[in-house]
RNA sequence: GGGGACGUAGCUCAGUGGGAGAGCGCCCGGCUUGCACCCGGGAGGACACGGGUUCAAAUCCCGUCGUCUCCA
């Protein structure tokens, strides 16, 4: 679509106008518009990152969830790098690369296929975006015979080209749904590869693959044959950037008007810097924004890592044309240019500039601080070392330890006309990794309950509940293993129950198991599958399978877990209120005692932050706002704006947890009526977890009363010892403090005087050395050492020799200004003399004895050491 | 979740079992008045915290806290 500006300047389609075309094709052709997922996958552990369009319809194309629509089309934000799809070594050395990128994608569950597909497809590039048809080749599966006829009968294209399951046959995963694929490739003339290429497929620029229609047709069973599927799929994916750059004609995707202004902004800052760099920065800019804005914040762990990675391979490859921060100064640009479509940049923008300034910071000090560190390494190992080949431990330490780049280290090396063997160092590498990798083996427990049509797992009663009668299923050892009759220490499994198993987050629930002549403790709860496991200490009789017994929750523990699990909903709604929504839960405990939540936020949390967070919730708690729960689909959870966080396995089904109009949360845990029923909340912890995320610990409700009053009886305390007040125990700790600090130096002082004083020291002459000997009492080391000092300066030549008896021990030190004299030899022959060991250096040495002995005979002793040599 | 390193003077750090150190900065005195002036003298330390091993610990071991870093 070009259109004629002025007569005669020739504009080709932006990249705006292309996705609104995209959206405006489909759209007319029935398709519900939807909008993009999070860059966090929301329904899939297994997944680091949104990596394309189909992730968010992933349970559509399983089965799971019957769609709303069944044709829809998105403008997807994906990312790839880490796990199965990684583009990052690749971006910056071609044209087409990114870790970051838009996905255009038509779906259809179970409506059209095949045909309309490749139309579809055909069409929209063909007529809308003019793509030249002459440029055009599909590729089909091998074995798809239907999708190579479909495309000569029903397009003018002019050349299709099969070819195998490595390129052509899309799968999900080891099973699942699959099927053979379709390529649209555009043929960039422009391009010399500066090699034969195998068209079409050819991992250079020349043939560029645009847009790809995959047709699920089949389920691949777990032993890899394939059953052909109910409802047939269509899953297509259009890379924005790609498609763009050949509608515009300009030799790379960052050289498409998204990126021009993102370009000028770099090289405003740093005007030296190459194009491998250049690439490599606006795409490291755009991506991070992206993850920052979906909350992905740069840490040491799973997808922060990849960002971090992703920041510092681009500070990496600017670092020899800059020196500071300024990534974050391209961010405001990307937030420009990109916040025409991708509105929710703008409100991001703060944390974005800031959290990438952080990082940035980060990486400079720890290049600053290492690089020097290497390069004395560097030259140590070449003064002393011979050999060209410098160890490979050392650069893996300095990577491994300090995070310095190992191409950078490379780079040293190569000045310093050294080499690296990087077998060895992939050795050291690989190593690492292993031992990384190595997880503590949990003992798992191996349940198996016979499933038989009524007990297909446990009612769980205990929202409305807490005590109930129930049928015992099962009866399990500690260690799995089935029983008939239980003592002891066992695992029971009911058909129903009050208790709640551990999950969410919060602990299981505790509390009492009675039946026919039968009492035991349920110590602890948990989830194995559909069942609900009981672990419980026997106190009298057996309990045997078939059983009735009443299950009862105990109340306290239950309560104060609720109190702990809605101010926890609280906290996190206040965190986010407070510091931004760029929090998000990476973790949670609740138990009786305490809460415990982890989240991301780049900095430690400062006294004022923490006050309003605290002001907030118990404002929410003294508001007492009702506490509701309902069951709803995901999608529709969401869609209210529900808090749903990767992690958890959620059904189709999920609970809702509703906070008045403050907190609105999936949860499946237990909580109060009334959110005043927590009574008041504190946080009394605040501490690192790793970077980028932050830890508080908080407390409520009863538990909170007996905190205040432990650390009120704790002042009270203190106060009695130092005989003060509470309120002038500040004052009078600094003042016992700085006070013990000026009497112990005085004390060594008046020590040192002491003893020059004191000391009365017999000197002998033996073969032109003066020994000099003293016996002391009531001095330790360090005085002895002084007074040997002094008596050093006194007498040259000499060997001095100093005992004190001191609070039960007999302390030696011996000094000496001759070199013909080993301190440490002599000081051991001493010890050993008086029953004790020491030693030391030439100059100086010092040692214990334990056996008293007259001054006269030690004196003899020590003259007749001398006296032998 | 697992691995590695670090924490010593105001700052940057050295010190791998034997007496707490250097450079810069600071204070005092002198020499000078050309740009990191120079010379002499001085102050400043719970060697992160707690426990252990040892005749002896900044140093070795365990734990806590804080910071950095690699991997999944």
């Amino acid at each position: 679509m070009k259109l004629l500006l002025y007569n005669r300047i020739v504009v080709e389609m932006k990249v705006f106008e292309i996705r609104q075309a995209f959206l405006d094709f489909f759209e007319k052709r029935d398709h519900k518009i939807l909008p993009s997922s999070s860059l966090v996958p929301q329904d899939d552990p297994t997944l680091l990152f949104t990596n394309a369009g189909m992730v968010q319809f992933k349970k559509y194309f399983l089965g799971e969830i019957t769609p709303d629509h069944k044709n829809v089309a998105t403008v997807q934000r994906c990312i790839r790098a880490g796990g199965k799809h990684n583009d990052l070594e690749n971006v910056g050395r071609t044209s087409r690369h990114m870790t970051f990128f838009e996905m255009l994608g038509n779906f259809s569950f179970g409506g059209y296929f095949k045909e309309k597909a490749i139309v579809f497809a055909w069409d929209f590039v063909t007529n809308f975006l003019k793509i030249p048809k002459e440029k055009i080749i599909a590729t089909v599966y091998e074995e798809d015979d239907e999708a190579e006829k479909i495309w000569f009968r029903e397009t003018d294209i002019r050349k299709v080209v099969r070819a195998g399951k490595e390129s052509n046959f899309w799968t999900m995963g080891e099973q699942g749904p699959c099927g053979p694929c379709s390529e649209l490739i555009v043929v960039r003339d422009d391009i010399d590869s500066g090699h034969e290429c195998q068209e079409p497929i050819c991992d250079c620029d020349r043939f560029l693959e645009i847009w790809n229609l995959v047709f699920m047709q089949y389920n691949m069973r777990a032993d890899g044959t394939l059953e052909p599927l109910k409802t047939k799929n269509i899953d297509t994916g259009m890379g924005l950037e790609r498609v763009s750059m050949i509608v515009q004609k300009v030799p790379s995707v960052f050289d498409t008007d998204v990126f021009v202004p993102v370009k000028n902004a770099v090289l405003n800052l740093v005007p030296e810097i190459d194009t491998f760099a250049l690439r490599v920065v606006m795409d490291a800019v755009r991506c991070s924004a992206f993850a920052i804005a979906d909350g992905i914040m740069p840490s040491n762990e799973s997808r922060g890592y990849v960002i971090r990675r992703i920041i510092r391979r681009a500070l990496r490859y600017s670092m020899n044309y800059v020196d500071r921060p300024f990534l974050n100064e391209v961010a405001k640009e990307v937030v420009n240019t990109m916040s025409d479509f991708w509105t929710h940049l703008v409100q991001h923008s703060d944390i974005i500039q800031k959290t990438l300034q952080i990082e940035e910071e980060r990486f400079f000090d720890t290049i600053s601080r290492v690089l020097p560190i290497f390069e004395k390494e560097v030259s140590d190992f070449k003064k002393e070392i011979k050999s060209q080949e410098f160890p490979a431990d050392i650069v893996f330490a300095f990577w491994d330890t300090h995070g310095l780049p190992l191409d950078v280290m490379r780079e040293i090396l190569s000045e310093n006309s050294l080499y690296l063997d990087d077998a060895k160092l992939e050795n050291l590498i690989e190593s690492a990794k292993k031992k990384a990798k190595k997880k503590e083996e949990k003992i798992q427990i191996h349940i198996s309950v016979p499933i038989s049509s009524e007990t297909s797992g446990t009612e769980f009663l205990g929202y409305y509940n807490l005590i109930s009668d129930a049928k015992v299923l099962g009866i399990y050892l500690p260690d799995g293993r089935h029983t008939d009759i239980g003592n002891g220490e066992i695992l029971v499994i009911t058909d129903k129950t009050p208790f709640y198993p551990e999950g969410g987050g919060q602990v299981g629930d505790v509390g009492f198991i009675r039946g026919d002549a039968f009492e035991g403790y349920v110590f602890d709860t948990k989830k194995v599958g559909e069942f609900i496991v009981h672990k419980v200490k026997v106190k009298k009789g057996n309990l045997r399978k078939d059983m009735k017994v009443i299950l009862e929750v105990d109340q306290n523990h239950r309560e104060q877990s609720a109190k702990h699990h809605t101010t926890t909903h609280l906290l996190h709604s206040a965190l986010r209120k407070i510091l931004g929504t760029h929090v998000r839960q990476m973790g949670s405990l609740v138990e009786p005692k305490r809460l415990r939540f982890d989240f991301s936020h780049p900095v430690q949390l400062s006294d004022s932050d923490i006050q309003q967070i605290e002001n907030l919730v118990n404002t929410w708690i003294m508001a007492d706002y009702e506490v509701s729960h309902e069951y709803m689909k995901i999608d529709e959870a969401i869609r209210m704006g529900a808090l749903a966080f990767f992690g958890d396995k959620y059904g189709k089904i999920v609970r809702v947890v509703r906070i008045g109009d403050v907190s609105l949360e999936l949860c499946g845990g237990t909580h109060l009526s009334e959110s005043g029923e927590a009574g008041i909340f504190k946080i009394v912890r605040e501490s690192g977890v790793s970077a980028g995320v932050r830890r508080l610990e908080a407390i409520a409700g009863w538990e909170l009363l007996k905190y205040v009053r432990e650390k009120e009886q704790f002042i009270s305390e203190l106060s009695k010892i130092v005989k003060v007040s509470p309120s002038e125990l500040m004052t009078r700790l600094k003042n016992i403090v700085e006070e013990n600090i000026a009497i112990k130096s005085e004390l060594e002082s008046l020590k040192k005087e002491l003893i020059t004083r004191t000391s009365n020291p017999d000197i002998f002459d033996v073969k032109e050395l003066k020994i000099i000997f003293d016996y002391l009492r009531g001095f330790s080391r360090k005085e002895l050492g002084f007074l040997t000092d002094r008596l050093k300066e006194k007498f040259s030549n000499s060997v001095i020799v100093l005992i004190s008896e001191n609070s039960g021990d007999i302390d030696i030190v011996c000094g000496t200004n001759s070199t013909k004299v080993d301190c440490g030899d002599l000081v051991k022959k001493i010890s050993q003399f008086l029953g004790g060991s020491g030693g030391g250096k030439q100059t100086f040495a010092e040692g214990k004895g334990r056996t008293k002995r007259g001054r006269s005979e030690i004196a003899d002793y020590i003259k007749s050491l001398f006296e032998q040599i």
